[in-house]
Parts: C-alpha cells; structure tokens; sequence
DNA sequence: TCCATCTTTGACTTTGTTTGACTTTGACTT
DNA sequence: AAGTCAAAGTCAAACAAAGTCAAAGATGGA
C-alpha cells in the first residue's frame, strides 16, 4: 500500500537526518507517481502530535513541510500522555498511544501486552457500552500513572 | 463443511510460515468460493485468544488480517489461574492472584504495578457497583492471557 | 420430534486509502 | 503595490477493504 510505502520512507530520512527532516511535498510526490495530497494524507495520519511528531510547513514558491521526531524525558513523555488523554478514549486510539510508548521503548513487550490486555477487545465487554469509553481512559490513566 | 475446511487451510498455513500469517479476506473468499463474511466466522469461532491466537486486522484499501499462533510454553500455570478466575472476583482476590504470580516470578514487578492499577482503585470508579466484579474479573483473564 | 447450537449467507456499517478540484499563502518580478 | 506563479492546505467523492448482525439453514442430541 502506497500510504504506508511513503511513511516507512519518510521514518527511514528522518533517522538518517537525526530526528528532523525537510521534504518539498510536490516533488516527493512527483518522485513517488504519486498525488501530492498523497503526501499531505500520509503525513497527517501517521506523523501526529499523538505519535510524538511536530509538523511545520511554509507555502508559496520554495515552499517546504518540516517533520521534527520529538525526543523527550521519560517522565515527561508519560505526562504528556497522561494530558493528552481525555475523559473518554477509543480502543483503537488507546492502543496507539500504548504502541508509541512501546516504540520508544518506555515499556516493554510484555508490559505492553499486559495494559493493551486491560484497554481493549474482550476486557470490557462487561461494561455498558456507553461506559466503555470512560472507564478506558479510567484504565489508560491508572495504567500510565503506575509507569511514573 | 467449509468452516472446518479453512480453518484447516488456515492452520496449514500457519504451519508453513511459521505461526504467524497475513491473509485477505475478500482475496481469500474468492479463491474458496465463498462469502466474505465466513472467513470472519472461522477466525472468531476458531482462533480465538483461548485457543492460544492473536488476531489483528486493517480495514481499508490494502487491509489484511494477521493470525498469529503463540507457542505456549511451560504455561499450564497460567491456564491454571486463569480457569481459577470466575465470573466475578473482589479486588482483594485479584491483587493476591497478581501477587502470587510477582512472587513466583511470572511478572515483573513492573508488570505487576500496571496489572495491579488495572484492576484495583480508581480504574473502575466509573463502572457502576454492580458490575465491577465481572468487569474486574474479564480485566484480569486477559491479562493473564496476554502473559501466555 | 424438538430444541439448542453451529454454519452459511448477504445486507449494511465502519474504517482506511487514493485522487483531483479548488483554496490559501508566500516569494519574486515588474 | 500589483500581478504572477509556485508551493502547500482542504475537502469531498470514489474506492477498497474488514466488521457486524440477524435471518435462514443444517446438525446433532435428549
């Protein structure tokens, strides 16, 4: 799949560049045989604030779109979760942020395994639904407050 | 009957590849002649997390979906704990099942702080009263088998 | 036979991707 | 300052999957 093609590439500049990366979104796309919203529709739904990235970008001729990877402190990455997260929160959003405190190695394999256990799927299948969402974001917090 | 023949298929594949295999459904309907939708019934009706699989999908153009077979190893204790779990436990219960399974070394204590903020205080002071129990009780057999 | 459970099917829903038309912004020229 | 052109941004339509659910059909046991 294209979108996913284009982010693997995109992740492997952004090692080789140290973190942060310039890319002119029209000729990348030309590059790619590819739309140029292409490159906006891949960017805007892998390299979010939520996974940790900042996007900056300037229009007009010379134009550019800017992708810096955040680094931060442990304790602050964990509290910046803990902000982000609201009263309620999706499975499928939960278990991205588990998967980005994996990736960045603030916990473990396991230690993923157990809280994506506590947040998704069969877990809470007891919960009235309209509750479901609440009492995840109950769990994700309690969860991450424990890492601190 | 079809349901017993993919599953089969399925298993052999797992086989060849080594216990963990990407298929696509609507690619694979075709092929066997059948409805979509079946090949959801084998997967939900034979490899389910109980049966030792993971299942994990991507909807949307290029979307797929991963079994993968967890080769259980010396887990028999674990299944033990987990059959021992009713319909409903106390808080108190479940901490003494993290507990045992801290001291005898199946988790870390790491791993024991997230299961155990999973499952006492305030993770669920948002599930009405009644249901904390079963809710508390589903939360802590995932767990468990999230451990396998 | 009758009931419960398992299978099969298909209509409908949700999610994710690709594309292109149109808009906004900024830099450069005149 | 105005005009032009080269970017990036936005948005919605078309498309491409997988998920859900309930009705209908089979199957087997009491």
């Amino acid at each position: 799949m294209l979108a996913d093609y284009i982010a693997k590439m995109i992740e492997e500049m952004l090692n080789e560049e140290g973190g942060t990366l310039e890319l002119q979104r029209n000729e990348m796309a030309n590059r790619l045989g590819c739309v140029p919203s292409q490159i906006s529709y891949v960017i805007s739904s892998r390299f979010t604030p939520e996974r940790g990235y900042i996007i900056e970008s300037r229009r007009g001729g010379g134009g550019c779109i800017r992708i810096i990877r955040k680094e931060m402190g442990r304790n602050e990455y964990l509290m910046h979760f803990f902000c982000a997260i609201g009263v309620t929160i999706e499975e499928a959003e939960a278990v991205a942020y588990l998967k980005n405190l994996f990736g960045n190695g603030f916990i473990t394999e396991r230690e993923f395994k157990i809280a994506y256990a506590s947040v998704s799927g069969a877990a809470l299948s007891a919960v009235p639904p309209t509750l479901r969402a609440s009492v995840r974001a109950d769990l994700l917090k309690q969860i991450i407050l424990s890492l601190m």
